[in-house]
DNA sequence: CTCCCGATAT
DNA sequence: ATATCAGGAG
């Protein structure tokens, strides 16, 4: 596992790659933030937001989603996959907020993962970002980098990783470093035909390294 | 662990 | 053709 210090030089490059690496999920307001979270389980944010651009118009507040039936949410959000979960989730999700919050989408994690749809990756996606509440979200690419660079164990669970991220990073860096994390996932440390071959990171980057021997890294 | 699931990249 | 995508619930 690699050291505080180079877990800090680690995100502090991955800093100078990537300089505006923020939420890509088009939103307005908390609210629209959790709808566009719930929406984004295994799906691409660019999917999402061109989702989102029709439903914001048609949906602006927690009542105009509860008073839809299922069936035409279901219809509104259909070309994004798990499309019957997360329209009962969303549904569901909005009266609980109409209900239980007054309206208000709730800062707290911990009552953010009360909402169905809503797990502690996504509670703390919307904490983080609409609320400021420092956190950082372990999604897909957050666990992938961690573990490629080593920057936890690769057996660990996604709540291990992000025990282990929280210990090695400080607190005022955890938004902007879940942001990087993100964009050097999507876009260079990608699941499929990672950059390696034009990753300053490699020398110190286990898999990278391992690629390496294995000759599955071309040279840039 | 399995299921949910369409769009896109490889 | 197959893998992957800002996961969560049962």
């Amino acid at each position: 596992m690699l050291s505080k210090k180079e877990i800090e030089f680690c995100l502090q490059t991955i800093g100078e790659m990537f300089p505006h690496a923020e939420c890509e999920l088009k939103h307005t307001n908390p609210f629209e933030l959790v709808v566009a979270v719930a929406l984004s389980a295994q799906c691409t944010d660019a999917l999402v937001n061109r989702v989102t651009e029709g439903l914001f118009q048609k949906y602006r507040t927690p009542e105009d989603y509860a008073n839809t039936s299922t069936e035409e949410l279901e219809q509104d959000i259909r070309s994004i996959g798990l499309y019957r979960n997360k329209a009962k989730n969303i549904k569901k999700l909005s009266e609980m907020i109409i209900n239980e919050y007054g309206g208000v989408v709730p800062s707290d994690r911990d009552e953010l993962v009360r909402l169905p749809g809503v797990g502690r990756k996504t509670a703390n996606v919307v904490a983080s970002v609409a609320f400021g509440v420092p956190a950082i979200a372990v999604d897909t690419h957050v666990e992938r980098v961690s573990k490629r660079l080593g920057f936890c164990r690769w057996k660990d669970s996604v709540l291990e990783v992000e025990k282990t991220l929280m210990k090695k990073i400080p607190v005022e860096d955890w938004s902007v470093s879940h942001h990087r994390l993100i964009f050097f996932g999507r876009y260079h440390c990608k699941a499929q035909a990672p950059k390696c071959g034009e990753c300053p990171l490699l020398s110190l980057c286990r898999e990278g390294q391992k690629r390496l021997k294995k000759g599955l890294v071309k040279a840039i």
